[in-house]
DNA sequence: TTTTATTATGCAATCAATATGCCATTACCC
DNA sequence: GGGTAATGGCATATTGATTGCATAATAAAA
């Protein structure tokens, strides 16, 4: 997760207004939920990269949410923060316990909750090295140059980048939303088709001519992996 | 972070002797350091896979600490928890944006800490692949890909799908109804024909000619089950 | 055994995702 | 500001996947 959707299955209250605002000047765009029983189609369509429920409303419905949200392919990455106002020690532990990576109890600052949020975040896009070998590629972060084969190619700003995201975890597969979230980061503003177009210059750069691809595979129906 | 060293700076309290049996008894080793000054030393003798730092006890120290965990290769991956008994919001804050994963307020729950610090492993080792293996094959979720003894076999999304929820809960019968919901999602109408059609490419893709079926058995008048 | 219900499967139509040429727009560099 | 490179994305072609009918096979019930 570098920016993107939250998703936070609760009321609007104070709190949450502040909160929205202060995560849209972050760049992520933040939306609100009234019931769980629609997690499932809401998370499926908006692939949301964090997710806050609150634990004061949705109460042991939640638990299976939780489960829901770990078993789907889709958003078994995103973050997921519990909020209660019920303080209780057990309570916090099971929540924990249930796969949330945060409790925080109500009420609760925006601005910390923003930053725990930002913690999480860390932790899961992280995991970066400055020079990367793959085949006959070589990709050098400081210097920001790709060789193949010892002779330099030149990419653009955004090619490189997309080129290190697929590369520094190679046979790792990057939905196009992944893609958009890392490269473009922020508030994306740009399509699905974008990545594509970005995808097959890089591949003319890289070479690619015959089939199937020698460096860049194309998933159908979930992204690309760097091979 | 799977099991490791715990390094905790600060002093023996009640809850810390807790904290130790705790951690002992889930095979962590706690370690107590009483500066910061060796911190670097410390840590790099030990390469503990978790810090816990006391602010009370170290105050404003504490920032260039976490400065130097965060830059050290070999600790930058640690889990780092602040411990204070000042509840102060800024401070929280401060304290997650300069590195720390979590922040606890003092007094703390041993059991809480506990759950927190392995909240965090979670997302830290979730960069080695997560890994579902059943009999000959194997599930990789961030690959998304799937392999009988050894050779990668190409799924469809829906294939994969599939396969993912069948073999995750390995012996449950699963009825059409709870299939299409869960792969299809909650609103979409496609047949109970649908899900016929998809098992058969999909025992054909896991090699599946003999009877009794050796993956995937059918459940007649329920529905399938992953053996 | 006969009947009925359920499941398996080949196949064609449909639908969906991706690749790519092309051009408008934007950013960058003398 | 003019020229050049980079980017975004539409439109279209292409490739790949999904759906469900029709029919056969199989299992359960009577």
């Amino acid at each position: 997760m570098e920016k993107g959707i939250v998703q936070v299955f609760g009321n609007g209250t104070a709190s949450s207004e502040q909160l929205e605002h202060l995560l849209e000047s972050e760049g992520y765009v933040m939306q609100q939920a009234q019931n769980l029983e629609s997690l499932q189609e809401v998370v499926l369509r908006d692939r949301p990269s964090a997710v806050v429920i609150d634990l004061d409303e949705f109460g042991d419905s939640t638990w299976s949410a939780c489960q829901e949200l770990k078993d789907d392919l889709a958003t078994r990455k995103a973050a997921l923060i519990l909020l209660s106002s019920n303080d209780d020690e057990n309570l916090r532990i099971k929540g924990l316990e249930a796969g949330a990576d945060d409790f925080v109890a109500k009420p609760y600052s925006p601005r910390e909750l923003l930053a725990r949020l930002k913690a999480i975040a860390r932790r899961i896009t992280s995991g970066d090295a400055k020079r990367i070998r793959v085949k006959d590629i070589e990709i050098d972060l400081d210097e920001h140059r790709v060789r193949k084969a010892g002779k330099p190619i030149d990419l653009t700003y955004i090619q490189f980048k997309l080129l290190y995201l697929l590369a520094s975890r190679r046979n790792n597969v990057f939905s196009r939303k992944e893609i958009l979230e890392k490269v473009w980061g922020k508030k994306v503003y740009v399509t699905n088709r974008t990545v594509d177009v970005h995808i097959k210059r890089l591949r003319e750069k890289l070479g690619e001519y015959k089939y199937p691809s020698q460096y860049i595979e194309t998933i159908h129906g979930t992204g690309y992996r760097f091979l």
